[in-house]
DNA sequence: AAGAGACAG
DNA sequence: TTCCAGCTGTCTCTTA
């Protein structure tokens, strides 16, 4: 619920002036013209800012409840605090080119609204905010600030609130304290000591906004705090208050706001007008703004926007549908509901999607289900939801306050379970694992879906690198049909509303097209599986990995959460030490968070050597840049990076980890996306388990939280070298295979032929720079950058690489071949027959195309490698169960897999999992290299690793 | 929304 | 000769 519609009534509710809106015009038009893409008039006028603002405009009119309100914009540049500050925001650069222009567009689209503009020579629009508040307080208003400006918060107070209308989101109280550490009234003392960079307000060196909080919330105010700043105990904190203490003084002046401006317009005339629809309009078409034109037009004839009452709302409205009649059915009967069963049980197949209350399938609850046997014709079956909308009053009934009609839940859940699970009846799904994983849920009935086709997987073996496979994109590409927005049925950010709260007629239309698009695209796409020879791609690779995964996501992996919030603090404190000895080397406040201000520092003002980088004309500070900073001596950059490196820790894992523990079961629970990557790997998001920390010391403490139940151990298996493997196998490197075989250090190995070392006499830098091109091999490296990556010339570099070739002439070979089969299908196949489409191959610029060159010489190790871990976790639970084990797999990270064991079958469980992943390729795929699974087990994922 | 940076295999 | 310079991901933060 968003605070734009709350009237709440306050003290003068009596009089009826109640409520007064205030809207910072200047603040929303930057962030609108940033925000949104750049649009133009036919005559070229750039409108974008114009499209935002008039957008908040028009919301604004629409949902207003309040009898006051005004837009408010700042004037020319220099104001009061000019004559108190020369340079007060002397830094700000001249608006862009593309934004001047319309600045007076959108004052005329203010008027336009009929809503009050205000402005006034040699104040800020803050300041005016600030008198028309403090007035309008007086008189016992309820006053909303719509604005996000943080120097705007000093005014939040009982009966005065802000409204960020980009977030839609009110900023109270609490929002204030999270900025700022103090309450509201205590923002100014706050502002006065940190300053601020884009306002060029000074401050005192040496404290931001953390440290100011601090000293605050210790002394109470500014002057206090500056009377006795003697006490403070850090030297040089102590002097700088003491040596600033007047310009902490004119800080204060430049960020209080004056609220006793003798402002023109007398509040009482600020008030709520109807605006004339004819002036709108014509405003809408000078500015050509298509959309806003039809919203607005259907607006004003509204009135006709009633449903067709109970029954089946044949035709779906609204939805252009151009591939010929559409017909979607409402189902709120138990009769109907029967019909449609018996239905998919005639055709054998039948396509289902379920609308839901969250996009976490963990944490989602069942709203509704939609099915469609064949293309065209598809039902809702709502279940879950609630008066939204007004919709009692729409289907007119009785308004028993108990959510519209529909057939009880558990009683249609009833109905479709044995539906859902016979084995004669295809299931067709689009992203089948979300729906399993929902519907499989005790709290969503319990429903486990099978047999299961996936329409998703179908696209991404089929067409996987040349798009993505999201049912709105495919619906395009296929049937060039736009599928309706979710945001159009729910909305986006604040004022998103669940989809248990849209109305019966519009989620029909919403849901029944999904099942409807789910039936066509298997039509579609199901018999090209067979005619590219991608049919056992599919059935044994990906469709038998559906229900292993929702498995795997359904049983999560227990995380202490008390290990990672004793980390986080931690981290804190040693993060706020070393930002203020980051700012002391530097010798100001800056954010070391914005690699922006940090290359200034570094390069600018310090002047290390160091350069411009790319095309937003930043220095680039990436960490290798940094590293040989601190090698020369430079203490900065170093304790830079120990900043980003806790940074990273605390907000990336112990902070958010936490947080994604479900609260029912106690557990993390990750989703992994099948056709994320182009390779054929998976990919794991909310939260990522792929990547949490195990390089670093520091980091790989995060790993202790990842626990087993008691009674249990986590087991870790992971492959041993095996894209290295793979490449002795399909380049063919007879030595290469051998020392496999031998089990001989590969590396070693490597090292000892190229550069003709005995292995008995291996020195450690040999075997590194081996081990470097091997990796680097992988990858499609040149010499430049292995140069880079052991710290070499680039001519020594491409001597290796040289002689790595004239040593092993089949990896050549190899690159050579694939990049040619790449250029002439456009694909290039993992050892299974994975196609992984490479797009850029024959692209014009050299660049792009040595891109895809290299992206075409990976593509078969690392899609190979995925498959043989996709065959193995299709295998281990039919090989544990026939073992009579226990043990759960959890979490899948590329070559590794991790499981929960019972402690007493630990060593079984290890054996038949080894087994089963060295074991992974046959009978397709003979490797002439030993696969090898390396085994280890602990109370956490770091003893197990 | 895009870029920069950092984490993993 | 020019281009750029190691593949595959996700997440967080800053900035425009």
């Amino acid at each position: 619920m968003t605070d734009l519609a709350i009237p709440e009534d306050q003290t003068a509710a009596s009089n009826g002036d109640n409520h007064l809106y205030l809207v910072d015009g200047s603040g929303y038009i930057f962030r609108a013209f940033h925000a949104l893409p750049s649009m133009n008039r036919s005559d070229g006028t750039p409108t974008n800012a114009v499209f935002g603002f008039t957008n908040m405009l028009l919301k604004l009119v629409e949902d207003i409840e309040a009898d006051h309100v005004a837009v408010i914009f700042d004037t020319k540049r220099l104001t009061f605090r000019n004559e108190i500050f020369a340079d007060y925001k002397a830094n700000r650069d001249e608006p862009p080119e593309d934004l001047r222009p319309q600045f007076s567009l959108i004052r005329d689209a203010v008027r336009a609204f009929n809503v009050p503009c205000l402005e006034m020579e040699g104040y800020e629009a803050d300041d005016l905010i600030a008198t028309y508040a403090r007035q309008a307080k007086e008189k016992g208003m309820r006053v909303t600030i719509v604005s996000s400006d943080k120097d705007l918060m000093q005014l939040v107070d009982d009966g005065v609130d802000m409204y960020d209308p980009m977030k839609n989101r009110a900023i109270g109280r609490d929002e204030v304290f999270e900025k700022f550490g103090v309450g509201p009234e205590k923002v100014v003392d706050v502002q006065s000591l940190a300053g601020d960079s884009v306002d060029n307000v000074p401050g005192v060196p040496g404290i931001g906004i953390k440290t100011a909080a601090q000293l605050i919330n210790e002394y109470g105010d500014l002057d206090t705090l500056l009377a006795r700043a003697e006490e403070i105990k850090q030297p040089k904190r102590r002097q700088n208050l003491i040596e600033f203490a007047e310009q902490a003084r004119i800080s204060r002046e430049l960020v209080r706001l004056k609220d006793d401006v003798s402002v023109e317009e007398p509040l009482e005339r600020l008030t709520v007008e109807d605006p004339d629809d004819a002036t709108v309009l014509s405003f809408l078409k000078e500015m050509e703004f298509k959309r806003l034109i039809a919203r607005f037009e259907a607006e004003l004839s509204d009135g006709g926007a009633a449903s067709a009452g109970g029954g089946p709302v044949e035709g779906s409205v609204g939805s252009p549908s151009p591939e010929g009649d559409v017909a979607y059915e409402l189902v709120q009967e138990i009769a109907d509901l029967e019909r449609w069963i018996a239905l998919a049980r005639a055709e054998g197949t039948v396509a289902v999607d379920t609308e839901t209350s969250s996009l976490n399938a963990m944490r989602a609850e069942l709203v509704g289900v939609s099915m469609s046997v064949v293309p065209g014709k598809a039902c809702y079956i709502p279940l879950g939801h609630t008066d939204g909308e007004a919709q009692g009053s729409l289907l007119g009934d009785s308004g028993n306050g108990d959510g519209p009609k529909q057939i009880p839940r558990d009683k249609a859940l009833g109905l479709l379970k044995p539906l859902f699970e016979d084995p004669s009846v295809l299931k067709v799904l689009h992203n089948a694992k979300y729906d399993l994983l929902v519907l499989a849920r005790g709290a969503n009935g319990g429903v486990n879906v099978t047999p299961v086709d996936d329409t998703m997987c179908m696209s991404y073996v089929l067409e996987g690198g040349l798009h993505g496979h999201g049912l709105d994109e495919l619906s395009e590409l296929h049937f060039g049909h736009t599928n309706i927005k979710f945001a159009d049925v729910c909305g986006k950010g604040k004022t998103q509303i669940p989809f248990s709260a849209v109305a019966l007629d519009k989620a029909l239309d919403y849901a029944a097209e999904d099942a409807d698009m789910t039936v066509r695209l298997h039509r579609t796409l199901r018999p090209e599986l067979p005619k590219a020879g991608l049919l056992t791609v599919y059935e044994t690779l990906e469709r038998p990995l559906i229900p292993v995964l929702t498995r795997m996501e359904k049983a999560g992996i227990k995380v202490d959460p008390q290990i990672l919030r004793d980390m986080s603090k931690d981290f804190e404190k040693r993060l706020d030490e070393l930002a203020v000895e980051i700012h002391k080397l530097a010798g100001e406040e800056f954010n070391i968070g914005s690699p922006k201000q940090l290359g200034e520092i570094l390069f600018d003002r310090m002047g290390l050597p160091g350069g411009k980088k790319g095309k937003t004309g930043a220095y680039a500070t990436g960490a290798e840049i940094l590293e040989d900073l601190a090698a020369q001596g430079h203490d900065l950059p170093a304790r830079v990076l120990d900043w980003r490196q806790l940074s990273k820790l605390k907000s990336t894992y112990t902070d958010a980890l936490v947080e994604a523990i479900n609260p029912e079961t106690g557990r993390i629970h990750t989703s992994y996306s099948m056709t994320g990557a182009s390779t054929g790997r998976l990919s794991s998001n909310d939260p990522n388990l792929q990547n949490i920390p195990i390089r670093s010391e520091e980091g790989r403490k995060i790993r202790t939280a990842f626990v087993a139940e008691p009674g249990n151990k986590l087991l870790a298996v992971d492959y041993s070298q095996i894209e290295l493997r793979l490449v002795a196998h399909i380049a063919n490197i007879e030595s290469l295979k051998q020392a496999f075989r031998d089990g001989i250090d590969i590396h070693a190995q490597t090292a000892s032929e190229v550069f003709g070392v005995p292995l008995a006499e291996m020195d450690p830098i040999t075997r590194r720079n081996a081990k470097a091109i091997n990796f680097g091999i992988i990858y499609g490296i040149s010499a430049f950058g292995l140069a880079r990556q052991i710290g070499t010339e680039p001519g020594v570099a491409k001597k290796y690489i040289d002689a790595y070739f004239e040593r092993f002439p089949g990896i050549r070979d190899y690159m050579n071949e694939t990049k040619a089969a790449a250029r002439e299908t456009g694909y290039v196949t993992t050892i299974f027959g994975r196609r992984v489409h490479i797009p850029g191959i024959k692209d014009n610029n050299p660049a792009r195309r040595a891109f895809s060159e290299r992206a075409a010489i990976n593509a078969p190790i690392q899609g190979s490698a995925a498959d043989v871990i996709k065959r193995a976790m299709v295998r281990i639970n039919p090989a544990l169960a026939d073992a009579g084990l226990a043990a759960k797999m959890l979490l899948q990270v590329h070559d590794e897999l991790l499981f929960e064991v019972p402690e007493a079958e630990i060593e079984k469980t290890t054996e038949v999992v080894r087994r089963v992943m060295e074991s992974a390729a046959e009978p397709v795929v003979e490797l002439s290299v030993p696969l090898v699974a390396d085994a280890g087990t602990g109370d956490s994922w770091a003893e197990a690793h």
